[in-house]
RNA sequence: GCGCCAGUGGUGUAGCCUGGUAUCACUCUGGCCUUCCAAGCCAGCAACUCGGGUUCAAAUCCCGACUGGCGCACCA
């Protein structure tokens, strides 16, 4: 049997220490990865270039959240709601089956936004059987692809394992808006952790329970999507696939995807607005930096039925791999205002951002005056929402309420709280209306957010997959030197003559600045190379006879094996400039 | 979660059908040797995925679990 790319790569990284499977000893368990020291090394190097693009050059700025959510937050973001399946299990067979996909098979009756209790009623109602052995259907139950877990003791407090670490930053926005002096835009970024519990996880890295991200959220003014320095990118060519290319059948599979520049794709619409264009023209430069190669990169629109329930639009970076095909490593996703709006809406606390205008305008408009002595008898707690709800109205509802006062003497006020609509009767002599002229300097608007968010494990698979090369007598990894965990390797080339103490001092001197070297005097000098080429070494000083004549000594570079005679002194200065 | 297939040192394997605790090679460790690409010699470490059953005896036969692969389902 053949073993194919995949086999190879993950039996190097698990033999050399980039991957191991968790909890190997007890058996295992699908959907989690250990880094081991060379993975966890490439794992930091791609972090930090990350962070590199994003928080340095980008000027988003990282902030660190829990990864246990409780259990508002995600009630608010829409995940406890779609991402639970409702499953129902057969009582005799066990077999089990998505509820709701089997009363819609069964009887085209729509089963959105039905509850649990009301899908069983269906089942019932409709007498609707295991359709594997025709046996009765047990109770609807949940199936969520978050983990649970209870908050202190006695287990009151659900939580969760958060799915994505955008949230912890949507949740601290108005902090975030704070720092930032409520200007827009501004980004921020989070890396960490992020848990779903997949039904079924396989492709060993590709899919995990427990995964890292690296999220980048950039809040734009709704009406300004573009990008200040979008210009630098114009220019940068992409590959695009587009949703209208991928479901037009006449065209070949094979030509689907267009090169385009980035600026000519935004300005044909083909990409919708500068911000997320900026955001595909960055993911490709940073993945070309870290030596993903861009023939095997492809920018992929979303369906529109392939949408989370939170954008409206949204682009994958797909990279290429030998067996499992495009895989997504990147996800640049317009969520507009869904999860600020979804926030607000349930922790009433007002998300929104003062901009003011460029010019004040002056606005024709009404100030209300409210008879207290009348309207506390009469409404007493709820006054306070109304007093709320009148200050919130816009100009559109004042002048209605103005033209009902006026002309039939009273008013519905209709208030949301605490998800029942409460009415009021306002009758005239309950306030007293004024026509003003305001100058009104700006506007409270809710930001949109654009989000580049990245599959840390995923674009490690890649980059490893994508830098193995075998030769005749030779594996090896043609990593990056800024992203390969050992930088150099230093070896006697034998071990006497005071060879191997020139060499470990030669280590020392790497190591104190700050380059990862390891001193190697084991076995022949080919054997050494030969490990550091499958670990993805770029280079190897070697201390030879001719070290103690002239102080010189060889550096092997590893894709071309040739050496090159360096002095010792200038040896840290060689590397160094080797490495950027 | 369902169906099919597989699981022996770090890696690749022999043994399994026809029960009697394991073959070979490479790697790795220590030593000798060695002046540039997995050389040689000596010594050493190291495995039957886990649990249950049958049996005097299980790597081997049976059942289950786990892991991996493939197909189906799932994939905000």
């Amino acid at each position: 049997m053949k073993r194919d790319k995949y086999e190879k790569v993950m039996d190097l990284a698990k033999r050399r220490g980039y991957l191991w499977s968790s909890f190997e000893i007890y058996g295992g368990i699908a959907g989690f990865v250990d880094y081991g020291p060379l993975g966890t090394m490439l794992k930091n190097n791609i972090i930090n270039i990350w962070r590199e693009y994003y928080v340095v050059r980008e000027e988003f700025y990282e902030i660190d959240s829990p990864t246990i959510t409780p259990y508002e937050v995600l009630k608010a973001s829409g995940h406890v709601d779609n991402f639970t399946d409702p499953i129902v299990e057969c009582k005799e067979c066990l077999e089990s089956f998505r509820a709701d996909h089997l009363i819609e098979e069964c009887t085209s009756l729509d089963t959105e936004g039905k509850s649990l209790r009301e899908l069983e009623q269906m089942i019932r109602e409709h007498d609707i059987r295991c359709p594997k052995c025709g046996g009765e259907l047990g109770e609807v139950k949940r199936f969520n692809l978050m983990f649970v877990t209870s908050i202190g003791p006695g287990g009151k407090r659900r939580g969760y394992m958060r799915p994505e670490t955008a949230q912890g930053i949507f949740i601290q926005f108005k902090r975030l808006a704070g720092f930032f002096r409520n200007k827009l835009p501004f980004g921020v970024v989070q890396i960490g952790r992020a848990y779903r519990n997949e039904i079924s996880p396989r492709q060993g890295v590709i899919r995990l329970r427990e995964f890292t991200q690296a999220e980048g959220e950039f809040f734009v003014h709704p009406r300004e999507k573009t990008h200040r320095r979008f210009k630098e990118v114009e220019e940068e060519v992409v590959p695009l696939l587009p949703a209208d290319r991928q479901m037009d059948n006449s065209i070949d599979p094979e030509e689907k995807v267009i090169e385009i520049t980035i600026g000519e794709a935004v300005r044909r619409g083909i990409v919708r607005h500068e911000a997320i264009g900026y955001f595909i023209a960055i993911t490709k430069r940073f993945l070309k930096d870290i030596g993903i190669d861009v023939k095997k990169l492809r920018f992929r629109q979303h369906l529109p039925d392939e949408m989370a329930h939170y954008a409206i639009d949204c682009w994958d970076a797909e990279i290429y791999t030998e067996r499992f095909g495009w895989i997504e490593c990147v996800g640049i996703a317009d969520r507009t205002d869904y999860d600020l709006r979804a926030h607000m809406k349930h922790s009433g606390e007002d998300l929104r951002i003062f901009v003011e205008y460029e010019e004040p305008k002056e606005v024709e408009t009404y100030e209300i005056e409210l008879n207290y002595r009348e309207v506390g008898r009469i409404f007493k707690g709820d006054l306070k929402l109304i007093e709320k709800k009148l200050k919130e109205m816009d100009n559109e509802e004042m002048e209605k309420l103005v033209r009902e006062i006026e002309e039939k003497g009273r008013y519905i006020l209709r208030v949301e709280a605490d998800g029942e609509v409460k009415e009021f009767e306002i009758l005239k002599d309950y306030l007293k209306i004024r026509k003003v002229v305001k100058k009104i300097r700006g506007e409270k608007i809710l930001p949109h957010v654009i989000e580049p968010s990245y599959g840390i494990d995923r674009i490690l698979y890649c980059l490893l997959e994508q830098a193995y090369r075998e030769e005749e007598d030779r594996v090896y990894l043609d990593l990056k030197p800024k992203v390969a965990p050992i930088k150099v390797g230093v070896f006697p080339l034998v071990n006497r003559d005071r060879l191997p103490e020139i060499a470990m001092d030669i280590k020392e001197r790497l190591r104190r600045e700050g380059i990862i070297a390891q001193y190697d005097d084991r076995g022949a000098i080919g054997r050494r190379y030969m490990r550091m080429d499958e670990i993805g070494t770029p280079f190897c000083i070697t201390v030879d006879g001719q070290t103690l004549e002239d102080g010189t000594v060889t550096v092997r570079d590893r894709n071309t094996r040739e050496q090159e005679r360096v002095k010792i002194e200038e040896i840290v200065d060689y590397i160094k400039s080797k490495l950027e």
